[in-house]
DNA sequence: ACTAGATGGTTCC
DNA sequence: TGGAACCCCTCTAG
């Protein structure tokens, strides 16, 4: 209707229907050369009525219209094809069916990032070792041990623990908020978006600022300072947070003040993710960020482009972190869908050990991946990460959170619940019980392995799948249980009914707490 | 049952 | 160097 009482002065209106033959138009000076590709000649608006197949057609056409008529453009071509929602081209679509996700065929696969496969057919999805590129031979360092390496390595029998692995919900809490930070012992640290240091006692529920990076308050984005990396170096009694432009910042936890200048750690004006202290050399400070390296520091010499190492990424760096016990590996995770270890910080860092490619690649509205390792595992090969694109598991489309050996990249273990539909970005282990603590920035999840029930176990035996139950609006046995005392630093919530909980997840040296906070404190 | 919008790194101009 | 457009598997309020 609404077209075609437009006169010359507005666009002109094509639409292509589904079928070639069906075409219409509706402006008065026909001259039905609509060639083109449907999509090719406008802004992108004209998508949304493209995508608008079947019912409310005419509805759209006057919006269309309404919206043309405001900005006199022309012409516009409206398509009723169906066309691909990834690359806005027909003959194909892209999108869930059911629950697996068909992939668009013209772009590179989601998973490896490589053109010519999709990720369903991604050599990387279907290898045993999850996608692992081998450690470059140049990687050893004499003759002798490029021969050990070689000949005898393999035939010595790896001593690997059996993997135990937490794949049973055994409580949830979805729909939470809060951004607390490490903790230590009864007392949180806390690093803020807001530029600010807290320090809160547990016990009495007070806070006090140690660090303010904007004293001046908001004074618009370019010099609103957020921080991010945080860490805490007990040897040396400071407290290290990075910001969102490279600064690195120290506080004496002794006299809860500020030491020392800001200190550039990565590109300037370039976000610094991660921090983390080395287990075993205190000296030795690992940080990451998003100009696309990992840094290794010594903290005795901490001064803008002094760092000791660099290990370069192709992507941003979403976390990085020394080896539990050792502290002598590092394992990171970038944005370019790839887990990168080096075997050990003594040795040639040049290039990394091995490169895992495993989905991670978060898309903008999620918190970033971060593989962790097992504290647990002597050998220090077992990682734990989130996945980011789904399985299809008996008609859900579930993002199960996977253990990878990092010595080869094996898929261990991948954990999943049906009842957990969430992505789980970060994860961590406990440093001595058999708990898994996952969550996002709006949900927690504690696992623990399924002992008495079997796990049911696909056909395929090196993956373990796991039906539980989690109980999506409640909790149980969080603070009833007693197993939750050996979670240091942690506190128990005394047995009351935990209902709306703030919740936060974050290790302490080598304890996993899990801080709850009650709303009312 | 549907969609807009929050959100941030990257790329292109 | 800065601004704008772009972006494949979210999540949820409306």
């Amino acid at each position: 209707m609404a077209p075609r009482t437009r006169r010359n002065a507005f666009p002109k209106v094509v639409i292509e229907r589904d079928s070639e033959s069906e075409q219409s138009s509706s402006s008065s000076d026909d001259d039905d050369d609509n060639g083109e590709e449907p999509l090719s000649d406008s802004e992108g608006e004209e998508v949304v009525a493209a995508a608008a197949a079947g019912s409310g057609k005419e509805e759209k056409m006057e919006e269309e219209d309404a919206a043309v008529k405001k900005k006199g453009k022309a012409p516009i071509t409206i398509s009723l094809k169906k066309v691909c929602k990834v690359c806005k081209k027909p003959g194909h679509e892209a999108g869930f069916k059911g629950a697996t996700y068909v992939d668009c065929p013209m772009k590179p696969c989601f998973l490896c990032k490589m053109p010519g496969h999709t990720t369903m057919s991604c050599p990387h999805r279907v290898a045993t070792e999850h996608g692992v590129i081998p450690a470059p031979l140049r990687s050893t360092h004499s003759p002798l041990e490029y021969v050990f390496q070689r000949q005898l390595r393999p035939k010595i029998p790896p001593i690997k623990p059996a993997h135990v692995i937490p794949n049973q919900v055994c409580c949830a809490v979805i729909r939470y908020h809060s951004r607390f930070n490490p903790v230590n012992d009864g007392t949180i640290y806390a690093a803020s978006s807001d530029g600010t240091i807290s320090c809160i006692d547990l016990e009495t529920g007070l806070s006090s600022s140690l660090m303010n990076l904007n004293p001046d308050g908001w004074q618009g984005p370019n010099t609103w300072r957020m921080l991010y990396g945080m860490d805490i170096n007990s040897e040396k009694s400071v407290v290290l947070v990075a910001d969102n432009f490279g600064f690195l910042y120290m506080v004496d936890t002794r006299s809860n003040h500020k030491t020392g200048d800001a200190i550039m750690v990565h590109k300037k004006g370039s976000k610094v993710v991660g921090l983390h202290c080395n287990p075993v050399h205190p000296e030795l400070l690992l940080s990451c960020g998003n100009d696309h390296f990992a840094r290794i520091w010594d903290m005795r010499r901490l001064e803008a482009r002094s760092a000791l190492h660099e290990l370069p990424h192709k992507r941003v760096v979403n976390s990085a972190y020394f080896s539990p016990l050792t502290g002598c590996k590092i394992l990171t995770t970038a944005q370019d869908n790839r887990l990168r270890v080096w075997d050990s910080i003594f040795g040639d860092l040049d290039s990394p050990s091995r490169e895992i490619v495993h989905s991670h690649d978060f898309n903008r509205h999620l918190t970033p991946f971060r593989g962790e390792w097992d504290p647990k595992d002597p050998s220090e090969s077992l990682a734990v990460i989130g996945r980011y694109i789904s399985e299809n598991f008996n008609g859900a489309a579930l993002h199960p959170i996977d253990f990878i050996d990092t010595s080869n990249g094996q898929l261990v273990a991948e954990v999943m619940d049906p009842n957990i539909t969430t992505i789980t970005p970060v994860n961590k282990l406990h440093p001595r019980d058999d708990v898994l603590a996952s969550g996002s920035s709006r949900s927690l999840f504690i696992w623990r392995p399924n002992w008495t029930s079997e796990a049911e176990e696909q056909k395929d035996e090196r993956r373990i799948v796991i039906c539980g139950n989690a109980e999506k609006t409640r909790k149980k046995g969080f603070g009833d249980d007693s197993d939750d005392d050996d979670m240091d630093g942690g506190f128990k919530s005394k047995g009351k009914k935990t209902k709306s909980l703030k919740l936060e997840v974050r290790e302490s040296k080598s304890a996993l707490v899990i801080a709850k906070a009650n709303g009312e404190t």
